[in-house]
This record gives structure tokens, sequence and C-alpha cells, in this order.
DNA sequence: TAGCGAAACTAACATCTGTTAGTTTGCATG
DNA sequence: CATGCAAACTAACAGATGTTAGTTTCGCTA
């Protein structure tokens, strides 16, 4: 097996350029010069920018659904459930944050694998309703529209990309004790 | 005065397209053609694309200066404040889902505007802060850090774009009082 | 030392892009 | 009916874009 350091370099410039510019702004010359060849040279590694733009996106989605199905199957609250997918999500904004950047912004520009990406969300936001759903049922969570709940959790967390990179002194673990305190009891005293 | 509906469709049209597939994405042509013209014809109306982009994006942008202008200038406690930052969040994405969408994920390309859009942003951050701040003082604000409340706040609020637009059926008024609820008192029961 | 292959390069392509110039159309007013 | 003007059109531009073809470079191994 060859030494796949190249096309991670690429795969890993053009993240953090498209956080910057977006999946469209960013050309394969821009690409090029970030890295330091030329435009045609990238080609020896990728097949396309699409190619380049999937290979981001998908890889963090199948992330988040490995990750929800392993809460979703263990025997923790309800409460505490969601309280895993914070951390879920704090630990992927801090390790890739701009593959966040494309996952959130960019996904509308895959093409062959856009409905593949829109399944894998659609599933990872029913899972997150069934446990609010069975938390309400079970009496942890205070009855109300569960889907606002889950639009105001879900928000806060795919954004948190925009926010981990400038507190670089607070950790992943005080960062999502602090999320989850401030979710789940709100700000009042 | 001439009749500005032509040059008012197209930015609104415009702004439906941007929010489909991003500003860099969205082509004269494109936009000509949802119109039902030829992209020469849009230049009766307007001066470039970028003019379109900074109709969208900075007359949202100093509504929302307005709006916590008035807020902050009345005497609410802080705890009421919030609520009215969030009706006021609800208001304007009702109105306007699609130029909200271009605020969110296309300020990054104004090119003259983009530092005062940059400081009204940061001045608007920095008003809310200022209420956190004061509430936690007061006693009305459960103490912890102020900027993960704002964020946590604000992200959710300015993804409401993504999701007014789903739930004809509730009215702001309910809307804007359950995540008023959701943000001060969370979920746990 | 010869030569093989990976990975860089130059050159070019066909198409798309924002925008301008110049022309035609058709309605409202004299 | 004549005419003036807003607003549409066609044609074209200069440059940017993703990608391909063919060539050169250079370190490793036989």
């Amino acid at each position: 097996m060859k030494q796949e350091t190249r096309k991670a370099e690429i795969i890993k410039t053009a993240a953090k350029l498209f956080k910057e510019k977006g999946y469209s702004a960013v050309t394969m010359r821009d690409l090029a010069t970030a890295i330091g060849m030329k435009a045609a040279s990238l080609y020896n590694h990728i097949n396309s920018k699409q190619e380049i733009l999937k290979a981001i996106i998908i890889t963090i989605a199948e992330e988040f659904t490995r990750g929800i199905d392993h809460i979703i199957n263990s025997d923790l609250s309800n409460i505490s459930k969601l309280k895993e997918i914070v951390a879920l999500h704090v630990k992927i904004a801090a390790n890739n944050t701009n593959g966040m950047a494309s996952l959130n912004s960019d996904w509308m520009h895959l093409e062959d694998q856009l409905n593949y990406y829109l399944q894998l969300r659609n599933d990872y936001e029913n899972k997150i309703l069934g446990i609010i759903n069975s938390g309400m049922e079970s009496g942890e969570i205070k009855q109300g529209n569960p889907e606002i709940i889950m639009f105001s959790m879900l928000t806060t967390l795919r954004s948190l990309y925009l926010w981990v990179p400038k507190k670089e002194n607070l950790n992943s673990e005080a960062l999502a004790e602090s999320l989850s305190e401030l979710l789940i009891h709100g700000i009042n005293k």
C-alpha cells in the first residue's frame, strides 16, 4: 500500500478552504496553490473536486451515525443519552472543525452522494427525536414540542465548529459539561 | 419615483436561489431564468451581482441592529430582554426566510460591505453578552460562561430560517414562547 | 548505473462566468 | 398618429473553471 499522505493533505487543505469560502467559491487552482503545486497535479491523487467534498462530508456523517447508534444501544437514561450526544458533537467538532463546516454548509453540492447523505441525516434526527419522545413518556423530560427541542439542541451542536476553535483554553470535557447543563437546565436561576 | 417592483423581484428571487445553492453557485443566468428574462436584462435594474448580496444582507443586519437597540433601551428585566430577542429573531426569520440564509451562509462573499457587516454583527453579539452579564450580576441568570450561553442561544436563533418554513401551522407568537421557555428553563422536568 | 514509476510539470480544451454594447420592442403620453 | 423611454433583447468580451493529454523530473531498486 502506498502512502496516502498526499491525498489526505489535499482533503484536509480543501476542508480548510471550503470552510473559509464555501465549496463553490474554492477553485482547484486555489487548492493547488495552498498546497504548493499546480492544479493539474492534484489529479494524480484525486479524481475530481466532487470526490473531495464527498470524502469530507460522508466520512463525518458516518461517524455521527456510528456514534448515535452506540448511544441508542446503551442502557443509559434518556437524559444521559442526550448528554452523550452533546459529547459526541463536541468531540467531532474539536477533531474536525473544518470538515464540520462543509457538512453544515456544502452538503447541497453533493451530487451522487446527496441522497445517501440526506438519508443519514434524516435517520440521525429521527433517532434523537425518539430519545426525546421516550424521555417525555418516562417523565424525565418536560412536556413540549419534541421537534422544537431537537431543533434547538441540534442547531447549537451543529454550529459548534464555529466556536470551538476560538476557545482553545477550554477542553472538550468541560465544554460538553457546560453545554449539557445549559441545554438541559436552561439559564434561569 | 418609478416602481421598484422589478428590482425588488430580482432581489427576492436571488435570495431564494442563494438559499438553495449559495451565492457563488448561483449564476446571473440562473437568476434571470428564474425570473423569466435574459441575464443581460438584469442590468437594467441592478448594477452587479454583489449589489444584490449587499441589499439582502445589510438590510437584515440593520433590522437586527435597530431591534436590539430598542430592546436595550427598554426598562425590561434582563430575562425579559432575552425573550424579546427571541421574538425579534422569530419575527425576522418568519418574514424573510430566504434572506436569513444569505446572512448566515454568504456574508463572507460581501466585498465593500464586509467590514461594515462584521462590525454590526460584533456589536450585536456584544449587546447580548451585556444583557447576559447584567442578568448574572442581578441574580436573574445562573452563573456560568456568558459566551457559551450567547453562543447556544444565538446559533439556535440564527438557524430558525431552516426550520420556521416547515412549520406553517405554528404561529410566530407560539414559537417564540416555546423557544423562550426552552432556552430559559431547559428541558429538565 | 540503468530504468521504472510516482508525482510533478506545461499546455490546452471546452464551457461557464459577470458584465458591456448596441439594438429592438411596446406602451404611455403629446 | 408620432415619439420618447423603460426594459427587454442579441451578441460578444475577457477571464475563470474543471479537467485531460502528454512530458519531465527524480529517488528507489534491480
